[in-house]
DNA sequence: GATGAATGAGCGTTCATTCAT
DNA sequence: GATGAATGAACGCTCATTCAT
């Protein structure tokens, strides 16, 4: 499909051959199907066929490059999770204390979503017959990505002793601000990244000293 | 096969034939079994036959009652909407600002989930093989019952003009703080619903003044 | 396929419903079939839907019969040894010693296997592609009573100790004949079993005597 | 595809360049690679894949010297049968009379196939999961020089008509013996060769003038 | 020739739905 | 209505074979 050769030019080293070529571009995208295929449909509704569809090849070849529909899943979950699991810890690292925190790591995944996004920005087909599942149109990158802001989030909280509050509940109440007003913020147009930044940072921030104290 | 009544409540004895009273309590029987499978295995994973199953009647006879998987699948959503629709709009009704309407919808929200909770308390069994998708294994009631409060909310900060925040943004969080919290607390032995209420309510309420004004 | 309704008299207890009565057809139908298509194909060659073409049923209904490929072919397997084991059991408490025995066990077996080839006969369609496996287009049922004459003429040999010969080389040996002038009187038209036990009977106990003896 | 010659005696070591020689080694290579396998798991469920493994070639490659699976297993038995057919005339024109043949030919058959055995030692894994299907776990070689020891003796009892028996229940017979008896001597250890020669043969010889005389 | 990615028919099996009883 | 056997499209996956390099 996109006929761009990545890296192919004489500075890549070991000189890739077309084959080589077609086949990191066979694997790619199959990735790039599949993440749009999950995203619209959900893994269960999602068939192995449905994602080789678009990519124009046969089912054999799907095979080819993945052991099996969740394989692939996990390569894309994997692949993101990768890729974004360096940038948190050095918020994480970088942050004095709680409230530094939680800015840098809003921020990151902010923009780490929003580049997903714009890449492969999928929309639902209307009327798929699929009762709508409340599902964000996810793809298995950025459920991983949140997964790992979400952990990340609660380890910080449990580093910063100062404030005496319920750390699940406020765990819960951050990864869910970060998802939601994420979500929203993807579908504006523009899309202002500092606004919701800003927003999610002052509710969370902000809500913070209000809450209730734990007694003990 | 067995037609003997099991007379669900004492005032419904009237006119309703034992054919009428049967209908009625095969329909129902059918609608808290599939609660249950979907909260257990989600939609797509649910199969017709594991809904019957459980309520000792034939396939055959699911089909009588709705036309699909996904009509019962509907319906569960629309029969919990309906039920909560009046208290929340209730709530709505005797809330002075946004304050009081915020902590009368989060009370009715979380007394709600407790009791569908309580009812239909669903397991997912251990490790289901499926890539596990971050769902709250909600069942379509649950979601309905949320969609409410959303809208609810948002319709309550268009009445309330005396903060110019984004509304949008506001909704999302509330709603995304209601559904975490929420979801949190009924984990906890015991359940201790009041607690949730005032984290909830001071995450909210508290986050409001810190957030950015709008201009305009 | 067969529309002649066995014991559908008014003297069949039970009454059978006409439905029950086709599950039963049905069942037998896919088991009559199956026993065929394994003949002719062997087991890893014929599909599930080799089986059911010949039925008129779908997919799906063979499936309602019979959990698995698999299934089948144990059904089948299972039916034969179950109906000959009486048989062979009788024959070995009657022989008073080995040579009696050998006469009992051949003859049983030479009866059953004609009659199963006389009502399932099946025959090998010229040029299927497979390489002649050199299988007898046994269906699993003989073979199953075939492994039954196997042990059983182990046994009548560990307690018939007058000669010390090698009772596993025996067995083998006796089996072996008993397997293949089987499987030859089969082929000739007319069936000849008094013949063909006779000649098997008399290789086997005529060459009993001339077998090396023992040391030990 | 390739034409020229096999030459495999060592009169051969003349022109054969490198190349020469590599193809005749991949020739061989994929034939002993496709005995194992086929004897292992059987035809069915041997794959190309599973071949060409043990061989270190590529699937390619496979087609370029075979045209299809099936035509391995008939190079298989064409080129055990190749071999052994020589031997088996020898003992054939030395044979004075059928007993002396019969001896010959059981002894010529128990050391190839022990060869075989020695040389392609095959073992199928414990619980494969398919239903046991009585095969021998024999290599497409040993079943064609079966099944010319087979046709043998066939044509040495026409020859002597001595005995006037029935041939064909005879052959049938002594086939078995040799085959069951020869697949027992191959499990055990030590092989004892002529052990089970003087078993077999003294079955058949034994068994000989107790059968049943024909009358015309 | 050698290579191994590509192909697609076909396999065993599931399951929503229909329909005769 | 109630029943459950029948149906067949569809699924995930395999594998003999082809073909571009």
């Amino acid at each position: 499909m996109s006929e761009f050769e990545l890296l192919d030019s004489p500075t890549a080293p070991l000189a890739a051959g077309k084959r080589e070529l077609t086949k990191q571009q066979n694997r790619r995208a199959i990735l790039d199907a599949a993440r749009e295929v999950f995203g619209e449909m959900g893994y269960e509704t999602a068939t192995v066929r449905d994602i080789i569809r678009r990519t124009g090849l046969s089912v054999g070849s799907f095979y080819n490059y993945y052991r099996s529909k969740e394989e692939v899943y996990e390569a894309l979950a994997d692949d993101g999770a990768r890729r974004f699991r360096p940038i948190l810890q050095a918020q994480y690292e970088a942050a004095a204390d709680f409230q530094s925190y939680i800015r840098g790591a809003i921020t990151a995944y902010f923009n780490f979503i929003l580049e997903e996004h714009e890449t492969w920005g999928v929309v639902r087909p209307p009327g798929d017959g699929v009762p709508h599942v409340h599902t964000h149109s996810q793809t298995p990158e950025m459920k991983a990505v949140f997964e790992q802001v979400k952990s990340s989030i609660s380890a910080a909280l449990e580093r910063d002793r100062s404030a005496p509050v319920d750390a699940d509940y406020l765990a819960a109440a951050c990864i869910a601000i970060a998802e939601e007003v994420g979500h929203k913020m993807l579908e504006r147009r523009p899309v202002d990244v500092p606004a919701a930044i800003e927003f999610a940072v002052a509710m969370i921030l902000g809500g913070l000293p209000a809450l209730p104290r734990l007694k003990a």
